[in-house]
DNA sequence: GCCCTTTCGTTGTTGCAACAACATACTCGT
DNA sequence: ACGAGTATGTTGTTGCAACAACGAAAGGGC
């Protein structure tokens, strides 16, 4: 078990390398290697255990009541999933989860993780801080996007999401980390439409832009 | 300091009253009252303690850059908030949080929470079991209701809606916990023009439903 | 019984944004 | 410098869904 690599992980951020393994027989670790499309959960099924993918990586697919599916998320290297569904005892997983390619997965019992072990080892509080800032972040992410295309107009959505910007970077000039086509499914929008409304925002002198770099003129 | 209501509350769901009393001690508890349209956190700032409302409520509420501002949501007695900024060290606010009538809240430390207190005591592996199942579930609620509102056809987002429902009752017969404007509103789309599609989805022999029950109809 | 309110379905109109198709950069390898 | 490939901007058309307005049905109070 390559305990260095996951010194670089979001869940273990911050835990060195001989701290790991310690940790990792408190968490009941155990490694699986999964070929392309096995499935690793599936829907229905309640589990108390959460992934952390070491190599290769994994889709979460929802599959409809009429046979369609669709693939809702993507998990690479050194991310965790089903945190969710493992953080509420009982709760069903509506996805499945499955390899997309030959795929590393190393399982971890949220149960010992939330419970301070016997040995009350240190670094223990630290994975849960490690967690619960994961699953804030995702929150964060979430809420924001859900924010974003709540509103039904185009302009609206993108001075949404141009207000954000300004507000993180403090300041009304900022590089934005997406590309037009990136923004465009960030939004849920048509990129091309997108493109239009930004040039029409620039003629009504609301924004200033060139590639990635945005201003916002005030009314001042 | 009401601790019986406190029994009641997500956050302390499982922890009897005298329990309570003992962690608030450990929380750094700290009341206070908020009169209407006062300012519980403001946009910019960094956090350390999440809220608790007591009594009353308080708005998320986001302003942008031109202006203008938007209500993102409310909390209401016995709720949280603000613990997403709290459970990442430094991150600022980019919301305001106002009081929308006379309202007490109760402050309590998430650095405390996720430290094991020097008594050790055993509640504490409790609440913060709380706070992830909380932070859990709406991960969980934000990612369907993303899923749901990420499909650009009406017809589409009806059906993903309907079809995770009947996953989650386990039956392709169920009732649904919305009146038509709440779904509307849930699914981000107009009442009226819903309202005609589900008609339609009926004459297409998709579904059958009358009032809040629905069934849906396999190629089967 | 009555009125009043709320909820739901229906229709027709209209506006916005998706879509397609193309033009114009820009990037990169050779 | 050249062509291939990609990213972005522009234009017109069209379809879908928002919107407004209305009617029917279902409670709820007195």
């Amino acid at each position: 078990m390559n305990t260095f690599f996951l010194t670089n992980t979001p869940l273990f951020h911050g835990i060195s390398e001989n701290e790991i393994s310690e940790l990792l027989s408190c968490l009941g670790a155990k490694e699986r290697k999964f070929k392309k499309d096995e499935i690793v959960f599936r829907a229905g099924s309640s589990i108390s255990e959460i992934g952390l993918v070491e190599s290769g990586s994994v889709n979460i697919v929802v599959n409809f009541y009429w046979g369609n599916s669709h693939i809702f998320g993507h998990i690479g290297k050194g991310q965790i999933f089903a945190e969710n569904y493992a953080a509420i005892p009982g709760k069903e997983l509506l996805c499945d989860v499955v390899a997309c390619e030959e795929t590393e997965v190393l399982f971890l019992s949220m149960r010992n993780m939330l419970t301070t072990c016997p040995r009350g080892c240190a670094f223990h509080t630290r994975i849960i801080q490690n967690m619960l800032r994961i699953s804030a972040q995702k929150n964060l992410n979430l809420s924001s996007r859900m924010m974003h295309t709540a509103s039904k107009s185009l302009r609206e959505r993108l001075l949404s999401y141009l207000s954000e910007q300004a507000l993180e970077h403090g300041s009304s000039h900022f590089t934005i980390p997406f590309d037009r086509q990136q923004l465009a499914d960030y939004l849920a929008v048509d990129r091309s439409a997108m493109s239009n409304e930004l040039s029409k925002m620039q003629k009504d002198g609301l924004i200033t832009y060139h590639k990635n770099e945005f201003t916002l003129n005030g009314s001042t």
